[in-house]
DNA sequence: GCATTATACTTGCATATGAAAATACTTTAC
DNA sequence: GTAAAGTATTTTCATATGCAAGTATAATGC
Protein backbone atom coordinates (compact mmCIF):
# COMPACT_ATOMS: atom_id res chain seq x y z
CA UNK A 1 0.00 0.00 0.00
CA UNK A 2 1.25 3.64 -0.94
CA UNK A 3 1.56 6.49 1.25
CA UNK A 4 -1.76 8.31 1.78
CA UNK A 5 -0.60 11.93 2.00
CA UNK A 6 -4.27 13.69 2.75
CA UNK A 7 -4.54 12.36 6.39
CA UNK A 8 -2.27 14.18 7.88
CA UNK A 9 -3.18 17.31 6.15
CA UNK A 10 -7.06 16.75 6.79
CA UNK A 11 -6.35 15.97 10.29
CA UNK A 12 -3.92 19.47 10.42
CA UNK A 13 -6.73 21.32 9.55
CA UNK A 14 -9.02 19.63 11.61
CA UNK A 15 -6.63 20.44 14.91
CA UNK A 16 -6.27 23.69 14.22
CA UNK A 17 -10.00 24.38 13.62
CA UNK A 18 -10.63 22.52 16.80
CA UNK A 19 -7.62 24.65 18.72
CA UNK A 20 -8.62 27.81 17.55
CA UNK A 21 -12.49 27.54 18.53
CA UNK A 22 -11.29 26.98 22.05
CA UNK A 23 -8.71 28.89 22.45
CA UNK A 24 -9.42 31.72 20.95
CA UNK A 25 -12.78 32.33 23.36
CA UNK A 26 -10.56 31.74 26.21
CA UNK A 27 -7.92 34.35 25.40
CA UNK A 28 -9.79 37.22 24.72
CA UNK A 29 -11.92 36.88 27.29
CA UNK A 30 -9.06 36.70 29.63
CA UNK A 31 -6.81 39.07 28.02
CA UNK A 32 -8.68 41.39 25.63
CA UNK A 33 -6.78 40.20 22.90
CA UNK A 34 -7.63 37.62 20.04
CA UNK A 35 -5.37 34.55 19.14
CA UNK A 36 -4.08 36.51 15.96
CA UNK A 37 -3.09 39.41 17.94
CA UNK A 38 -1.20 37.13 20.26
CA UNK A 39 0.47 35.50 17.18
CA UNK A 40 1.50 39.14 15.53
CA UNK A 41 2.89 40.05 18.84
CA UNK A 42 5.11 36.89 19.24
CA UNK A 43 5.92 37.04 15.92
CA UNK A 44 6.90 41.15 16.48
CA UNK A 45 8.47 39.99 19.67
CA UNK A 46 11.13 37.12 18.52
CA UNK A 47 11.55 38.99 15.66
CA UNK A 48 15.21 40.53 14.89
CA UNK A 49 15.69 43.44 16.24
CA UNK A 50 11.75 43.48 17.88
CA UNK A 51 10.48 44.61 15.03
CA UNK A 52 8.35 43.44 11.38
CA UNK A 53 7.00 45.56 8.48
CA UNK A 54 3.39 44.56 7.57
CA UNK A 55 4.33 42.60 5.21
CA UNK A 56 6.69 40.45 6.64
CA UNK A 57 3.85 39.81 9.36
CA UNK A 58 1.47 38.96 6.55
CA UNK A 59 3.99 36.37 5.36
CA UNK A 60 4.45 34.80 9.20
CA UNK A 61 0.74 35.06 9.62
CA UNK A 62 -0.43 33.61 5.86
CA UNK A 63 -3.18 36.15 6.07
CA UNK A 64 -3.08 38.86 3.46
CA UNK A 65 -1.33 42.63 4.00
CA UNK A 66 -5.07 43.74 4.32
CA UNK A 67 -5.36 41.88 7.33
CA UNK A 68 -2.85 43.06 9.19
CA UNK A 69 -3.63 46.52 8.53
CA UNK A 70 -6.99 45.53 9.96
CA UNK A 71 -5.32 43.75 12.72
CA UNK A 72 -2.70 46.37 14.06
CA UNK A 73 -4.91 49.50 13.64
CA UNK A 74 -7.01 48.61 16.91
CA UNK A 75 -4.07 47.24 19.01
CA UNK A 76 -2.04 50.46 17.82
CA UNK A 77 -5.06 52.45 19.41
CA UNK A 78 -5.04 50.83 22.34
CA UNK A 79 -1.22 51.31 22.99
CA UNK A 80 -0.33 47.43 22.53
CA UNK A 81 1.99 48.15 19.39
CA UNK A 82 3.80 51.30 17.68
CA UNK A 83 4.87 52.23 14.94
CA UNK A 84 9.09 53.10 13.46
CA UNK A 85 9.81 54.32 10.38
CA UNK A 86 12.97 53.09 8.66
CA UNK A 87 15.41 55.62 7.56
CA UNK A 88 16.23 54.36 4.18
CA UNK A 89 13.41 53.16 3.13
CA UNK A 90 9.65 55.67 3.53
CA UNK A 91 7.50 52.62 2.77
CA UNK A 92 8.06 50.90 5.22
CA UNK A 93 6.44 51.19 9.01
CA UNK A 94 7.36 48.60 11.46
CA UNK A 95 5.21 47.38 13.94
CA UNK A 96 6.67 47.58 17.66
CA UNK A 97 5.87 46.27 21.18
CA UNK A 98 4.95 49.16 23.57
CA UNK A 99 6.09 47.87 26.90
CA UNK A 100 2.61 47.90 27.96
CA UNK A 101 1.95 45.43 24.60
CA UNK A 102 5.24 43.38 26.49
CA UNK A 103 4.04 43.24 29.56
CA UNK A 104 0.73 42.06 28.56
CA UNK A 105 2.20 39.32 25.85
CA UNK A 106 4.07 38.05 28.84
CA UNK A 107 0.60 37.06 30.84
CA UNK A 108 -0.85 36.32 27.36
CA UNK A 109 1.85 33.91 26.81
CA UNK A 110 1.26 32.16 30.38
CA UNK A 111 -2.79 31.84 29.62
CA UNK A 112 -1.76 30.18 26.17
CA UNK A 113 1.02 27.68 27.47
CA UNK A 114 -2.01 26.71 30.12
CA UNK A 115 -4.59 26.18 27.47
CA UNK A 116 -2.00 24.24 25.64
CA UNK A 117 -0.96 22.20 28.41
CA UNK A 118 -4.79 20.98 29.52
CA UNK A 119 -5.59 20.06 25.54
CA UNK A 120 -2.50 18.39 24.83
CA UNK A 121 -1.56 16.33 28.25
CA UNK A 122 -4.53 14.30 28.10
CA UNK A 123 -3.61 12.85 24.96
CA UNK A 124 -0.38 12.55 24.48
CA UNK A 125 2.93 11.38 26.10
CA UNK A 126 5.80 13.72 27.06
CA UNK A 127 7.87 11.70 24.46
CA UNK A 128 5.17 11.91 22.05
CA UNK A 129 4.99 16.07 22.38
CA UNK A 130 8.36 16.28 21.82
CA UNK A 131 8.17 14.18 18.67
CA UNK A 132 4.95 16.08 17.64
CA UNK A 133 6.60 19.26 18.06
CA UNK A 134 9.75 18.13 15.90
CA UNK A 135 7.87 17.21 13.03
CA UNK A 136 5.82 20.18 12.69
CA UNK A 137 8.98 21.80 13.07
CA UNK A 138 10.35 19.91 10.20
CA UNK A 139 7.08 20.84 8.04
CA UNK A 140 7.08 24.40 9.13
CA UNK A 141 10.50 24.91 8.76
CA UNK A 142 10.74 26.31 5.55
CA UNK A 143 8.24 29.13 6.33
CA UNK A 144 9.12 32.83 5.74
CA UNK A 145 10.01 33.91 8.61
CA UNK A 146 10.23 30.79 10.75
CA UNK A 147 11.69 30.71 14.17
CA UNK A 148 12.08 27.83 16.31
CA UNK A 149 10.02 29.09 19.06
CA UNK A 150 6.62 28.52 17.11
CA UNK B 1 13.61 22.37 31.43
CA UNK B 2 9.92 21.72 31.29
CA UNK B 3 7.96 21.15 28.17
CA UNK B 4 6.51 23.67 26.19
CA UNK B 5 3.23 23.51 25.29
CA UNK B 6 2.35 26.46 22.95
CA UNK B 7 4.65 25.35 20.42
CA UNK B 8 3.01 22.20 18.86
CA UNK B 9 -0.02 24.32 18.98
CA UNK B 10 1.40 27.53 17.49
CA UNK B 11 3.07 25.18 15.05
CA UNK B 12 -0.45 23.63 13.59
CA UNK B 13 -1.81 26.75 13.37
CA UNK B 14 0.36 27.97 11.40
CA UNK B 15 0.85 24.80 9.55
CA UNK B 16 -2.88 25.07 8.95
CA UNK B 17 -2.89 28.66 8.06
CA UNK B 18 -0.36 28.21 5.20
CA UNK B 19 -1.69 24.51 3.88
CA UNK B 20 -5.16 26.84 3.55
CA UNK B 21 -3.65 29.15 1.62
CA UNK B 22 -2.18 27.09 -0.90
CA UNK B 23 -4.88 24.16 -1.49
CA UNK B 24 -7.87 26.23 -0.82
CA UNK B 25 -7.06 27.97 -4.40
CA UNK B 26 -5.73 25.19 -6.19
CA UNK B 27 -9.12 22.85 -5.48
CA UNK B 28 -11.51 25.75 -6.08
CA UNK B 29 -9.98 26.57 -9.67
CA UNK B 30 -9.66 22.81 -10.26
CA UNK B 31 -12.66 21.09 -9.29
CA UNK B 32 -14.84 24.47 -8.28
CA UNK B 33 -15.31 23.27 -4.87
CA UNK B 34 -13.63 24.78 -1.94
CA UNK B 35 -11.85 22.88 0.92
CA UNK B 36 -14.42 23.19 3.23
CA UNK B 37 -16.92 22.15 0.51
CA UNK B 38 -14.43 18.89 0.03
CA UNK B 39 -14.12 18.23 3.45
CA UNK B 40 -17.96 18.67 4.06
CA UNK B 41 -18.47 16.17 1.39
CA UNK B 42 -15.84 13.87 2.56
CA UNK B 43 -17.83 13.93 5.89
CA UNK B 44 -20.62 12.63 4.71
CA UNK B 45 -18.89 10.08 2.81
CA UNK B 46 -17.49 8.59 5.61
CA UNK B 47 -20.01 8.66 7.84
CA UNK B 48 -22.28 5.29 8.75
CA UNK B 49 -24.76 5.22 6.17
CA UNK B 50 -23.45 7.91 3.93
CA UNK B 51 -25.25 10.52 5.69
CA UNK B 52 -24.99 13.38 8.69
CA UNK B 53 -27.04 15.67 10.19
CA UNK B 54 -26.36 19.18 9.69
CA UNK B 55 -25.62 19.29 14.06
CA UNK B 56 -23.34 16.25 13.36
CA UNK B 57 -21.69 18.30 10.57
CA UNK B 58 -20.84 21.32 12.31
CA UNK B 59 -19.44 19.81 15.14
CA UNK B 60 -17.13 17.62 12.57
CA UNK B 61 -15.80 20.69 10.49
CA UNK B 62 -15.37 22.61 13.93
CA UNK B 63 -18.02 25.56 12.85
CA UNK B 64 -21.01 27.31 13.51
CA UNK B 65 -24.51 25.29 12.57
CA UNK B 66 -25.31 28.82 10.48
CA UNK B 67 -21.71 27.99 8.20
CA UNK B 68 -23.00 24.56 7.74
CA UNK B 69 -26.74 25.88 6.09
CA UNK B 70 -24.58 28.53 4.34
CA UNK B 71 -21.84 25.99 2.88
CA UNK B 72 -24.78 23.06 1.78
CA UNK B 73 -27.13 25.64 0.44
CA UNK B 74 -25.03 26.13 -2.91
CA UNK B 75 -24.23 22.53 -3.32
CA UNK B 76 -27.32 21.44 -3.20
CA UNK B 77 -28.86 24.19 -5.21
CA UNK B 78 -25.41 22.73 -8.09
CA UNK B 79 -27.01 19.00 -7.85
CA UNK B 80 -23.66 17.68 -5.32
CA UNK B 81 -25.22 16.92 -2.22
CA UNK B 82 -28.84 15.88 -1.70
CA UNK B 83 -31.54 15.89 1.52
CA UNK B 84 -32.94 13.12 3.22
CA UNK B 85 -35.75 13.69 5.92
CA UNK B 86 -35.72 10.98 9.20
CA UNK B 87 -38.70 9.18 9.76
CA UNK B 88 -38.67 9.59 13.32
CA UNK B 89 -37.43 12.96 14.28
CA UNK B 90 -39.00 16.12 11.66
CA UNK B 91 -36.71 18.35 12.36
CA UNK B 92 -33.69 16.79 10.98
CA UNK B 93 -32.56 16.61 7.28
CA UNK B 94 -29.78 14.49 6.26
CA UNK B 95 -26.91 15.63 3.91
CA UNK B 96 -26.33 13.14 1.51
CA UNK B 97 -24.08 12.78 -1.95
CA UNK B 98 -25.59 12.44 -4.95
CA UNK B 99 -24.14 10.45 -7.49
CA UNK B 100 -22.56 13.69 -9.56
CA UNK B 101 -21.64 14.75 -5.91
CA UNK B 102 -19.81 11.24 -5.39
CA UNK B 103 -17.81 11.19 -8.59
CA UNK B 104 -16.80 14.52 -8.22
CA UNK B 105 -15.48 13.88 -4.83
CA UNK B 106 -13.48 11.12 -6.14
CA UNK B 107 -11.95 13.43 -8.42
CA UNK B 108 -11.27 15.95 -5.52
CA UNK B 109 -9.85 13.36 -3.56
CA UNK B 110 -7.02 12.47 -6.05
CA UNK B 111 -6.02 16.28 -6.42
CA UNK B 112 -6.19 16.77 -2.53
CA UNK B 113 -3.81 14.07 -2.51
CA UNK B 114 -1.32 15.25 -4.90
CA UNK B 115 -1.65 18.47 -3.47
CA UNK B 116 -0.44 17.21 0.06
CA UNK B 117 2.06 15.07 -1.52
CA UNK B 118 3.40 18.05 -2.98
CA UNK B 119 3.35 19.72 0.05
CA UNK B 120 4.95 17.22 2.30
CA UNK B 121 7.38 15.11 0.64
CA UNK B 122 10.00 17.84 0.12
CA UNK B 123 10.12 17.89 4.12
CA UNK B 124 9.33 14.60 6.06
CA UNK B 125 10.17 11.19 4.98
CA UNK B 126 7.67 8.18 5.14
CA UNK B 127 8.66 6.99 8.48
CA UNK B 128 8.48 10.82 9.64
CA UNK B 129 5.12 11.15 7.54
CA UNK B 130 3.39 7.83 9.40
CA UNK B 131 4.67 9.26 12.58
CA UNK B 132 2.90 12.66 12.08
CA UNK B 133 -0.40 11.41 11.23
CA UNK B 134 -0.07 8.35 13.77
CA UNK B 135 0.53 11.40 16.37
CA UNK B 136 -2.16 13.72 15.04
CA UNK B 137 -4.67 10.92 14.97
CA UNK B 138 -4.02 10.60 19.11
CA UNK B 139 -4.70 14.13 19.17
CA UNK B 140 -8.09 14.43 17.25
CA UNK B 141 -8.83 11.27 18.72
CA UNK B 142 -11.90 11.94 21.30
CA UNK B 143 -12.99 14.62 18.39
CA UNK B 144 -16.57 14.46 17.11
CA UNK B 145 -17.25 12.39 15.01
CA UNK B 146 -13.90 11.12 14.30
CA UNK B 147 -12.80 8.50 11.59
CA UNK B 148 -9.60 7.12 11.41
CA UNK B 149 -9.28 8.50 7.55
CA UNK B 150 -9.20 12.11 8.34
C1' DG C 1 -52.35 15.53 28.00
C1' DC C 2 -50.25 20.19 28.59
C1' DA C 3 -46.66 23.17 29.59
C1' DT C 4 -41.91 23.61 29.82
C1' DT C 5 -37.61 22.66 28.17
C1' DA C 6 -34.47 20.99 24.71
C1' DT C 7 -32.99 20.22 19.90
C1' DA C 8 -32.32 21.03 14.70
C1' DC C 9 -32.05 24.01 11.83
C1' DT C 10 -32.41 28.94 9.42
C1' DT C 11 -32.00 33.92 9.20
C1' DG C 12 -30.63 38.82 10.52
C1' DC C 13 -26.93 41.37 11.89
C1' DA C 14 -22.33 42.70 12.96
C1' DT C 15 -17.66 41.57 12.17
C1' DA C 16 -13.67 39.50 9.60
C1' DT C 17 -11.29 38.52 5.42
C1' DG C 18 -9.12 38.34 0.66
C1' DA C 19 -8.69 40.36 -4.01
C1' DA C 20 -7.97 44.20 -6.38
C1' DA C 21 -7.62 49.15 -6.78
C1' DA C 22 -5.47 53.26 -5.00
C1' DT C 23 -1.46 55.70 -3.04
C1' DA C 24 3.16 56.62 -2.04
C1' DC C 25 7.72 55.53 -2.44
C1' DT C 26 11.89 53.00 -4.44
C1' DT C 27 14.57 50.64 -7.89
C1' DT C 28 15.81 49.62 -12.55
C1' DA C 29 16.59 50.57 -17.42
C1' DC C 30 18.16 53.50 -20.59
C1' DG D 1 17.87 62.25 -15.03
C1' DT D 2 13.47 60.29 -16.48
C1' DA D 3 10.28 56.69 -17.43
C1' DA D 4 8.87 52.22 -16.33
C1' DA D 5 8.46 48.64 -13.23
C1' DG D 6 8.39 47.01 -8.59
C1' DT D 7 7.21 47.22 -3.52
C1' DA D 8 4.79 48.53 1.03
C1' DT D 9 0.70 49.87 2.78
C1' DT D 10 -4.12 51.22 2.94
C1' DT D 11 -8.82 51.22 1.32
C1' DT D 12 -12.92 49.54 -1.22
C1' DC D 13 -15.88 45.98 -2.18
C1' DA D 14 -17.75 41.43 -2.14
C1' DT D 15 -17.91 37.34 0.47
C1' DA D 16 -17.66 34.46 4.71
C1' DT D 17 -18.52 33.68 9.50
C1' DG D 18 -20.25 33.47 14.36
C1' DC D 19 -23.79 34.94 17.60
C1' DA D 20 -28.23 35.51 18.78
C1' DA D 21 -32.98 35.49 17.55
C1' DG D 22 -36.63 33.07 15.09
C1' DT D 23 -39.17 28.76 13.69
C1' DA D 24 -40.44 24.15 13.89
C1' DT D 25 -40.38 19.80 16.11
C1' DA D 26 -39.39 16.51 19.95
C1' DA D 27 -38.76 15.12 24.73
C1' DT D 28 -39.63 15.77 29.66
C1' DG D 29 -42.12 16.89 33.98
C1' DC D 30 -46.13 16.94 36.22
Amino acid sequence: MTTNYSTPILRTLRASAFIDERITGALSAVHGVSLRDTMLMLYVKNAPGSKLSRIELAKRLCVSPSTVTRTTNPLEKIGLIGREADNRDARLSYVVLTPTGAKLLKNTEKTLEQLSGDFLTPKLTEKELLQLAQLLGKLTSDFPGNNTQA
